[in-house]
DNA sequence: TAGATTGTTAATCGATTAACAATC
DNA sequence: TAGATTGTTAATCGATTAACAATC
């Protein structure tokens, strides 16, 4: 089954925060309406949803935890590592690299590219490396997600660099709304201006 | 008329960046299927949109882009100025202050505050105060707009007190989903690990 | 068993797209 | 005028919710 939706696996990815806090504090089994309480959707929406991945719990019983975050961590991908790399070392860069409370080993941000020499350095958690040579990193170590974090101008060509080198799929901080280069490479871009824009918008509707 | 679709308002959003694009190179009128292309929807859809913020364009004639920029800045509160604070003067929270590339004068970021003494500044662009002085400085302030960059942990704590204070919208960047407090506060979560996760998912559904 | 919860189907709701009359 | 584009209504599409039989 494959979905175009991208609501439902942000869904996922929440019923598993949820239910890995729930398991924190001894939970072993949860039920539908609960999760979805917790999670801030219908129970409805949460049966449809398993319902679709085809993850069942038990009649009368709920789901149990540990089943139920094996299978979410598995439509998520988090069985195996992702190498991750970040496109540019500045503020937003560099922020992104330092940023160690993923809940889970299987991200991991394995190296920032520059073209500052200034920024280059070996020496930190996450390595900064030439910018010249991120294609090369790239198809060496197969990385398929990359994140953009370089001034508005040069995201355009970042992104055709990263997916002509095999990049698959990227998150974009750059203040420019990506085309997507190819059909084989998703895209998601993350717009403080247009955030706030958002934001700013329902705060003025109500007054 | 009261929308609740955040959709609609990212699109007005995006709908503005592309035609401050065009009227920089010169264009004064664009028509709907051009913008539509543009912006990466259907001619339909930015008509719709359009007509249910009453915004006229030229039968024949498409629209002027004075006239569109004004009523797309008058939708999203651009006439005004926003003062924008920030809880967290961590990576993120620096890194978000030191955000110069607004595309408008509109949205002012003026203060940050940390718990940590040794972040405190009056020296930056944006000033760093301690935590505690906050809830004041909203007040004193009237600031509506809160940009929540703190660990996990005390996220809940933070937005509890902005919105105590008088804050009204709030854009979350800790690595949890924020209740919203009341009625009155939007809030809209960023959280990396969810939108990396969301990419891995697409990037190996096509495997 | 009786009661409660799942899993799925049907109904509803909302958003997007298509179509086309109005008209510049 | 003829042709092109808007503005709006109707049709379609998709996602969410409600309902309820199945069943533990």
């Amino acid at each position: 089954m494959i979905f175009k939706n991208r609501k439902i696996i942000l869904r996922i990815s929440q019923y598993k925060s949820t239910i890995i806090y729930y398991k924190q504090i001894g939970f072993t089994k949860i039920y539908s309406d609960f999760l979805g309480e917790k999670t801030g959707v219908t129970a409805s929406q949460v049966r449809k949803d398993f319902s679709l991945f085809g993850i069942k719990g038990n009649k009368r019983g709920g789901y149990f935890i540990d089943d139920l975050l094996t299978a979410l961590n598995k439509i998520l991908g988090k069985e195996d590592t992702q190498k991750v790399i970040i496109a540019g070392a500045g503020n937003i860069g560099s922020a992104l690299a330092g940023y160690k409370k993923f809940h889970s080993e299987s991200i991991k941000i394995v190296a920032c590219f520059d073209i500052d020499p200034v920024k280059t350095s070996k020496k930190g958690v996450v390595p900064v490396f030439p910018y010249s040579e991120m294609a090369d990193f790239i198809r060496d170590n197969a990385i398929e997600v990359g994140i953009v974090a370089v001034p508005e101008v040069f995201a355009q060509d970042v992104v055709n660099n990263m997916v002509k080198a095999g990049i698959r799929g990227i998150l974009n901080f750059a203040p420019v709304n990506i085309k997507e280069p190819s059909e084989d490479c998703y895209i998601n871009n993350v717009n403080l201006e247009i955030e706030l824009e958002n934001i700013i918008y329902f705060v003025k509707k109500k007054e």
